[in-house]
DNA sequence: CAGACTTTCCAAAGCGCTTTGGATTGTGCC
DNA sequence: GGCACAATCCAAAGCGCTTTGGAAAGTCTG
């Protein structure tokens, strides 16, 4: 006791003529290199502070077994020798690894797209936040699986987020039976009960903007959907024809598209039935992507947007196709809503509260979106 | 030692009795759900094959000190009993992640965009190739630093990347210091001979570009530029300033604006200057994004593309604006491109080199990219 | 002041891997 | 047979943290 604290004398000393060896004094100007790069571990902190490993520990991880003033003590001294934990140590003793996984699709389809990536922005706000980061992976979809395999048995991450839900989705099972917790974005057709998901009403919005377009008085209406194999796209075609049905309009398979929503997906498309013998009065897409296509399509011809032809879009109110806070433009699209970068932003909280209390009853969220009138959507001239 | 056999003998039965109990057979139609979920540890392994740890360990990483005979039935029983290394283990015991850090910059400007995120998508291909992963963190710009300093300490991440970076670029000092290896997507002004990075040729792209126009006759040239503080952009403007000077054109600041790259801004700055009363006849963007946005502003006059007015941007062929692979459409702007998502493949690949032989010469590679002349530019009416 | 709690701290045993420094066995050669 | 040498394998000591199961000291009671 009386050696270990002779000890930690001779260290305190060493460490000081280290750092200031090391650290200080090469280029004193320069503002963010500052103090202590050099890593103090906890045996060295504890060995300068005189106490034990465990105590340390136990104070800088808010135990109630440590008195306030050994605390204090500690905190401050290991803020002052940098005293960072090694998180592969915390996490081989903890089992926790404060990580969150995503998968990104490299196929074709489904590569990574402005939608995710303005997902991923609102979770790692969250996570970063929480102290939590977030992990992506690329894999081929025939390879999900094992790589889900592989986060749980490696113990790479705490949970995962699902991206892109199919209409049909095994990897939900396959989760479950992993027990690695996860939350869907978007959902799953059968067996919804019992996983976390955050969603957005896609039936309803196909049908409101169906809806407002019929009201105009239109009758030939296109869809330009996502990937229809996609859970969202099934369920915003199900409304898109069940608006139309109401009204007793049919349900023309000319009309409808489904492909990945890219810019020229949406511009070859339109401008196919544009060019038609009977062209669409009103085009409605699931992207705000496809609907800048759309747009190109019809100024390359020429055509009035908003009474020549309408377009009505799903908005995911995509970053970088916002105005800076600044300016205030007037809303351009006709739409339907809702900001994919809450959505993550939310989903990583829903899955944090998950995680650290699994007791808590799985939390299923479906927003919805909210109609816009824009400046695309117009009654039919013909 | 003999007892030791014994116990692998009554533990391969308890395993064998276990596995069969809790995974097959629930849903055995399940392709998803194949064998033994269950995760077996180093040690157990080890015991099934009555070999220690150490021999285990040699064979399945491939030393030579083991007969090819042993490293065989260990490399069968693990993959039966379907043994994966702990990942925290594994790193506390070799001091390596095998994980990429990257660093999200969360303010207004340079939030999460399409740039950034195909070349995370194309990051993360390599990533995951060679058995790495990729972090991604949200910080404010001013908690930078302090992020980097922590992925050091703490042993987060082997290396990161740097994105964006800025004219006058305090992170690579500080990461040197912190002697976390590290690439620059981009570069720096000064001090440029010792990091490895990954840039195009900003300047001349821009000279290229510039001097198409005025070879077609353009005289008042505008530049809408991303933003200057970041030394990307910088280059970019002094490659059209260049050229201008070279051809004894005035630099007009009335025509030159720089802010981040989204489509609203080249909307709203197109817009302004298409209704002043001595307008550009040509519009350069450093963004594609951009360029959709002034595109907008031009279908909205009812002006003509390549006529009235023309449009040359530099494009990073951003996934979600390419075509699918079926359809083949033509080059619809004029452009400078070069895909930034293979430039993302690229700089995981020189990263990933660097830090498996950190003895190798640090790599510089300066990509050229390459003119396409669309539709979008030809000669000036007036 | 003894006994019963609290409060405050600690030694040591993990977590699951890699790696050091041998020990053991087999082989070739004189 | 004995010796050197290579080929195989192993026990045990880390890596840096958390956590268990006390021990020691301090604080109340009656």
């Amino acid at each position: 006791m009386g050696a270990s604290r002779m000890n930690c004398q001779a260290a305190l000393q060493r460490e000081n003529g280290n750092s200031a060896h090391m650290c200080v004094g090469q280029d004193s100007k320069e503002p963010l290199q500052t103090m202590s790069n050099k890593a103090v571990n906890l045996k060295e902190l504890a060995l300068h502070l005189g106490l034990s490993q465990t105590t340390v520990s136990r104070a800088l991880n808010g135990f109630p077994e440590v008195s306030e003033r050994t605390r204090q003590r500690v905190q401050e001294v290991a803020a002052e020798l940098n005293y960072r934990p090694s998180l592969s140590a915390t996490s081989l003793a903890t089992g926790k690894t404060k990580v969150i996984g995503h998968v990104v699709q490299v196929s074709q389809h489904r590569m990574i797209n402005p939608h995710f990536s303005d997902f991923l922005a609102g979770a790692s706000e969250t996570y970063a936040a929480a102290g939590y980061d977030m992990l992506l992976r690329a894999a081929a979809p025939e390879d999900e699986a094992g790589l889900y395999r592989d986060f749980a048995s490696r113990k790479r991450v705490d949970a995962v987020v699902v991206h892109g839900p199919m209409v049909d989705e095994p990897r939900i099972e396959l989760l479950k039976n992993l027990r690695l917790p996860f939350l869907v974005h978007g959902r799953c057709g059968r067996d919804i009960r019992d996983y976390a998901f955050l969603d957005v009403n896609n039936k309803t919005a196909f049908e409101t903007l169906t809806n407002h377009l019929i009201e105009l008085g239109h009758r030939r209406i296109a869809l330009i959907n996502g990937l229809e194999t996609m859970n969202f796209a099934q369920r915003r075609r199900a409304g898109f024809e069940a608006a139309l049905r109401t009204h007793g309009l049919t349900v023309d398979p000319e009309l409808m598209f489904s492909a990945d929503m890219t810019e020229p997906y949406g511009h070859t498309v339109a401008g196919k039935m544009l060019d038609s013998t009977n062209p669409p009065t009103a085009i409605m897409c699931s992207s705000i992507l496809s609907a800048i296509g759309v747009q190109r399509a019809i100024s390359e011809r020429g055509l009035t947007l908003g009474s020549d032809i309408s377009i009505a879009t799903y908005d995911d109110l995509l970053s970088f196709l916002m105005p800076s806070d600044g300016e205030e433009i007037a809303p351009f699209m006709t739409s339907m809503q809702s900001s994919i970068q809450a959505a993550g932003r939310r989903a990583a909280e829903i899955l944090l509260n998950q995680i650290n209390d699994p007791e808590t009853p799985v939390v299923q969220e479906v927003w919805n979106a909210k109609f816009i009138k824009g400046r695309t959507t117009g009654r039919p001239v013909r």
